[in-house]
DNA sequence: TCGTTCTTGTTTATCGATATTTTATCTGAT
DNA sequence: ATCAGATAAAATATCGATAAACAAGAACGA
């Protein structure tokens, strides 16, 4: 049998059909803000780019439309998605409604694996934060797929695929704003505290709290990346 | 200038481009039932079918993919999703969620042209069902347009765009599961009393009493297709 | 009976052509 | 002289057909 050639390098960034690596290559630039907001991505340019070709191109484009991160315009072609307060205050406001019943649910139906993963991955973020320091700016994106591991952890037990999936999505679609607040923490000590308590809540199986605390630091990264008068109400 | 061609035919079923119009026209003979779930979704097949060429059809066949309506698998072609007990309550766990939320901000946000129009579409399915007597069976297309437009109405004061998109897809998924509940009614008499009840617990902005309300009517999809004992709790 | 290979049917990708949009320039009017 | 409108040209997206790659099934041989 041949070797099983480094597919773990990046996630599904060498995936079987083209279509879906165009998808996975687009979906990191945009993530990792090579592609700006607002920027035209024209069929040629992503061709010259990527070197793959222009059908698997669309396919993945139109993939990424639904995803929220691409917006596509009839015959107009396709432009990544603008950033605004209005679409971020839109995303908190789906997040905090699928996160909160899902954790509902996580906590009435999670077992003990459940448990354990919450605590295995609020180890892993802790540990990442004690060995790179304070600073965990430059390793952003590796910390934040810890961070994502934490919150999907979370809510692994809440037993719907699709909730699930909103939450990865969603998270995705945060994640352009998010970078902006990360260079503004200054300590991971308070990051860390937040999420122990937020996992305590969790654990101690008290909805309520756990509910309460999770709007609440959703809707941190409003106040954090637009810091002016909150007028949406929790 | 040329004729305006008739364009209101079918919502959106003559849109602009092919890629849409593919979508719209297999989203629709799926949701009606003429692909049977499971069914195997040949590229030849379909361009014979539809008479589109074979790239708009995948690419059509792509947006639907996200949507829940399809399933593709990596290089073995597209299939139509299957129905399933597990599938219907993770559309309703999903529903819910998004409802409940919806519901509650637009009961805080909603304005007097958010209350006109919950009246105006529940005076329309109401209408409706006296025309067409207690057989809306044949119209089932016709009165679930107006029953998914009640239902959109009571969530349009939300304030997020996700949140109602999300509320369409999900609601064009059940309908599927729709039709078999649909068969089963007797009578418009409840059908139109539950949602007097539903609309006036909005109107009167009493959340707890609407999300409560809501969850039931959402849950009794499940209880009506599969009439097993629910192990699923709210 | 099991393994290998060949064949067939399928999906997937590339290329070329058409129609649409967009931009820039030119003309006319204020 | 400047601005608005219209026309033309260039660029771009969409579409359809052809070719290659992949997976599954069947047949043959061990």
């Amino acid at each position: 049998m041949p070797a099983p050639e480094r597919t773990l390098e990046r996630p599904q960034a060498e995936a079987g059909t083209l279509s879906e690596r165009a998808a996975s290559l687009i979906e990191q630039d945009i993530l990792a803000g090579h592609l700006a907001p607002g920027s035209r991505l024209g069929i040629v340019d992503l061709v010259q780019r990527y070197e793959i070709g222009a059908t698997p191109l669309r396919e993945g484009l139109s993939r990424l439309m639904s995803r929220g991160l691409i917006v596509g315009i009839g015959q107009r072609g396709f432009r990544v998605a603008e950033v605004s307060r209005e679409d971020l205050a839109d995303i908190t406001c789906m997040r905090t409604a699928v996160e909160i019943e899902a954790v509902r649910l996580a906590i009435l139906h999670g077992d003990a694996a459940w448990e354990a993963g919450i605590i295995s991955t609020l180890h892993q973020m802790r540990r990442h934060i004690e060995r790179t320091g304070n600073e965990f700016r430059e390793g952003a994106a590796d910390f934040d797929r810890l961070h994502k591991g934490f919150h999907t952890a979370l809510l692994a037990a809440c037993g719907s695929q699709r909730m699930l999936a909103a939450h990865s999505d969603l998270y995705d679609q945060a994640y352009r704003y998010r970078r902006v607040m990360m260079a503004a923490i200054d300590s991971g000590e308070g990051f860390i505290r937040t999420h122990q308590m937020l996992a305590d809540h969790v654990l101690a199986r008290d909805v309520a709290a756990a509910q309460k605390m999770l709007a609440a630091h959703l809707h941190s990264t409003i106040d954090f990346v637009y810091p002016s008068a909150s007028r949406e109400q929790s």
